[in-house]
DNA sequence: GAGAAAACTGACCGATCGATCAATATCTAC
DNA sequence: GTAGATATTGATCGATCGGTCAGTTTTCTC
């Protein structure tokens, strides 16, 4: 966040600050992913955290620039992880360790995916605003990279666009609607081996569509 | 909704009462829709239908009865698209059909899908009460009916469940994240042509998928 | 250890919203 | 037409919540 400076011990120029900002955002991130965004109130938040509700108002002027803060740590963390299509190892390599990648995030943090798509459907600027601003760009290098392996006959042509959009749905819908998944496989937890014949599912899926063999 | 008693003219015992419902529902939808859940105000519906707020309340007791109302017609409406499964015309016709109806409810109704998706991922009681008393069992049928089909050797074995999760993630995407899909596709509306795409890009992934040939 | 900066917090405020209610009006059955 | 049922609505209440603020405590700097 901050360059180091020089410093007795261990502490940046404000640790104070950037602990208890770290505490706060972690917690909301939870209660919002639990709660909703507008049944959230900061007195839960502030419950949560051990804190006091004028202390969260203190690191974070409003409620909707706390949002803010957990939607750009959540939108920060997905774009890194699309940004690793690698051109060399391959189409099948590379959507497979993707929507590896994808599930296990639904696994391990189904909080922040609900969070966004909440905001998502809300059409929250600032979600909007993320979403032009750098996935766009980071989905036209997608392109390119899945152009250079169709003409390498790796793979067939596709429609980009709608591949990521389908991909995003069936690895994100194991976190966003988890209740209606336990219902369905009924389950009363989603346990590793479900994530595991999902991924083998829908990866299945995605590489058949893109014409290329399986493993 | 009540049994129709002889009656002179076209009106029901109280016709008011079942016009002002109505009226207040479909505009409840359309409300919930757009502003999610907690944002909606019974005032908003009131203005939006033209009715003083006390009105509102005079017909459905509490927001929480409303929400529920409203919930339980959308789900109504999708258990019924969902229970047109007919063993008889095969995979190939049965799938394509229903991933087109599903995109093409995606396309003209977007609000109630968005409301259902809230909704299930605040894990609403009513929800999910009424996925497991009508979506578990009719999920089975249609088990049942791919069964016979493997059986018959026109599909391959797959996931059911997961087929379905699946299916139901991409074609509800192009709804309820129509946002984002927009924004990725640098459009500002989404238009027939769009969907006639995903129509054609879900069900080919799909059918490959089953082991059945394209038409 | 003194002075300044940063952090903390209980108490409070204004606004909003769901819900109620008493009144009045309208409709229906006979 | 009249009595009872049904429908309508302005006014208002109680609760909740985001946000503020003044006063205090803690931490940092020299």
């Amino acid at each position: 966040m901050s360059e180091t400076p020089k410093r007795s011990k261990n502490q940046l120029k404000s640790h104070i600050r950037a602990q208890n900002q770290a505490l706060i955002l972690s917690t909301a991130e939870r209660v919002f992913a639990r709660q909703g965004l507008a049944k959230t109130t900061t007195q839960m938040i502030a419950n949560e955290a051990g804190l006091p509700k004028a202390n969260i108002h203190y690191y974070y002027r409003s409620k909707k620039d706390l949002l803010e803060a957990v939607l750009e740590s959540i939108l920060q963390l997905w774009l890194d992880s699309v940004s690793q299509f690698n051109v060399e190892t391959g189409p099948r390599h590379n959507l497979t360790r993707y929507i590896s990648e994808k599930l296990d995030q639904s696994r391990l943090n189904p909080n922040a995916s609900k969070v966004f798509a909440m905001a998502l459907i809300g059409e929250e600027p600032f979600v909007l605003e993320f979403l032009r601003r750098y996935f766009v760009d980071e989905l036209q290098k997608e392109k390119q990279t899945i152009d250079t392996w169709v003409a390498q006959g790796l793979m067939k042509p596709v429609a980009v666009e709608h591949l990521f959009i389908t991909i995003w749905a069936m690895t994100q819908t194991y976190a966003d609607f988890d209740a209606q998944v336990k219902i369905l496989l009924q389950k009363d937890e989603l346990d590793e081996s479900d994530f595991d014949e999902a991924k083998q599912f829908v990866t299945r899926m995605v590489l058949l569509s893109c014409g290329v063999e399986e493993a």
